[in-house]
DNA sequence: GCACCTAATGATACCGGTGTCATTTTCATT
DNA sequence: AATGAAAATGACACCGGTATCATTAGGTGC
């Protein structure tokens, strides 16, 4: 090396403030030019910590995962974490024994749990006892901020229950989500809020349990727009139902948005081709990630630290004035 | 520990032949008993080679992703090693630094390559370089046997042809897809061939070339519709574009199947949820993730080796025979 | 029963860093 | 200039495994 010892060198890795000046540039002049960079295995071995964070999910929505994994791996550029992934199955006991084997023996820096992973509370309470960092991605605080990503869910359903009752629309029907995820729960909490800032509110006659899939979203509309006196707006909690209310509108014959307004939730990459473009919620995904990881890892901060993230309405085709002129 | 020394135990979890079966049992049954599993990173580092494999893509479908990931979990399960995602941009130069330095430092055990960052010769001659295992997942055989996993999209393409021709259909146009892919060639071969093999042939003026994105099969589409001896039916060769195409349909008022039959490629989750369900070749693609993965590491082989996979039709509600009834 | 060869095991260094604590340097104070 | 405290640096053990090579155990031939 040049001029200093090997635990110099590793103090001006690590930043250590017992190092002068100048001893730490000209450390960190050689490892410039030598392109040095420290080996995470050492490293991780001497920390008894890895240089890795997971991503624990367990979602049926590709574009959400990809997304997060894009999102956190902008948090961690340059800072040398590398993202693990770890698909579970939430419904099976298994998979704690799967998540404490993980944690337990690659000593992970911290996991990521995305919606619906981070409302598994026993899972959470492993990771307490394992004391393994985490970051939970949810519609609504369930833990301390620096803990948390909130995506604010309610405020996107309002937008959209805004946005229907400023086209003239009364009769309102909600496709709502399994019982067992929070975001069902605070999409549907901020559909009311957002109606009765309209001086409207939900007829519980309008409104069907559907459980975020295609298929539930079909029998959820079929039943609605069986209905004597029909809605003349949908609004699905999640762009999967949101599709089968396309399919039963097509199979009752009814055209979307003249005699049918839909609106879903998550502008998937399906909301922009159906036919008609679907009205849908964005949630910034990619964003959301990030500020996870941002949260979970001492980030080289390059660029703006997020503090927030608002799900943003996305107003394609599928909504119409009514009554349609 | 129990009677042996530390080495011995190294012996037995690592399955060298120098052990007496008798000392090799009596370690496994202490290892059962304790749950003792080697810490990873201290095996990395004296191996000067981490268990981890590297997922490099850059596919703007989320499905393969996520597909893949699944699969190469699949054949991962028990055998110590993590799944490490690193998207990168095939467009970009810079790409080859990042997995220079990726490679360099955590000194992966492998790295697994879908298409289209499969095909990037400059990526692949960078890992030879640096000795770096890897295994192709492409449309065709790129590389040794043991490096590839190939989909066989020419055959999936064949079937979609063979499918619309014993449908009746003669007019068929093709919505290709970008020429720096070989997928975009072998589907296009193999769709020729599958017509061949019903005496047909394409009509170059049938032909239009997208880019795989929705816009450009909506565009391509758009074209092929206004021609004045206008096509009963059209293969996008995947279905962001026959989604497109779907588009365009409806926008000339032509109605899927009765005056167009549509075939796409990939089954993408939209094929299902499309109106009417289109018809779509599916890639076993979580199959071909797993068969990488098996390839790559050596595998506990719990569950069957793979050694093909092969594409299928799927065949919805998007063809209908012509002339139509 | 002894020499001898092979199979099985163990002692020790080492992988590439970090923690601890002793040592040296620096600099203000007297 | 001597003194002492604080700041900076280095020596060495250690993280938890594996490689190398020496050593011991076991079996064979005569």
């Amino acid at each position: 090396m040049a001029g200093v010892s090997k635990k110099t060198v590793s103090r001006v890795i690590n930043d250590s403030p017992l190092v002068r000046g100048e001893t730490r540039e000209a450390v960190k002049a050689i490892i410039r030019e030598t392109g040095f960079a420290p080996d995470p295995q050492a490293r991780g071995l001497a920390f008894r910590r890895a240089f890795l964070v997971g991503l624990i999910y367990d979602n049926p929505n590709p574009q959400h995962t990809v997304s997060h994994q894009q999102g956190l791996l902008d948090a961690f550029q340059g800072s040398g974490f590398e993202l693990v992934v770890r698909p579970v199955d939430r419904t099976s006991p298994r998979r704690l024994d799967d998540i404490r084997s993980f944690v337990e023996r690659q000593k992970p820096f911290g996991v990521v749990l995305p919606s619906p992973v981070s409302e598994d509370e026993a899972l959470v309470a492993l990771l307490k006892e394992l004391d393994c960092r985490y970051v939970r991605i949810a519609s609504v605080p369930l833990d301390e901020p620096d803990r948390m990503v909130v995506s604010h869910d309610g405020e996107g359903a309002a937008q959209a229950a805004r946005h229907l009752a400023d086209l003239g629309h009364r009769r309102i029907a909600l496709i709502s989500g399994p019982p067992n995820f929070r975001s069902s729960h605070e999409r549907r909490k901020g559909f009311e809020a957002g109606l009765a800032e309209r001086g409207l509110s939900l007829d519980p006659a309008l409104v069907r349990q559907g459980g975020y899939t295609y298929e539930t979203g079909v029998e959820a509309a079929r039943e609605l727009l069986a209905l004597k006196d029909r809605p003349t707006a949908v609004f699905a909690l999640n762009d999967e139902m949101a599709a089968g209310a396309y399919t039963s509108a097509h199979a009752a014959g009814l055209n979307v948005p003249a005699e049918l307004s839909v609106v879903g939730f998550d502008d998937a990459p399906i909301a922009a081709r159906l036919w008609p473009p679907m009205t849908s919620v964005r949630l910034p995904l990619r964003d959301m990630g990030r500020l996870a990881g941002e949260l979970l890892v001492p980030t080289v901060q390059r660029q703006p630290v997020l503090h927030d993230v608002q799900p943003e309405l996305i107003v394609r085709a599928s909504t119409a004035a009514f009554p349609t002129s």
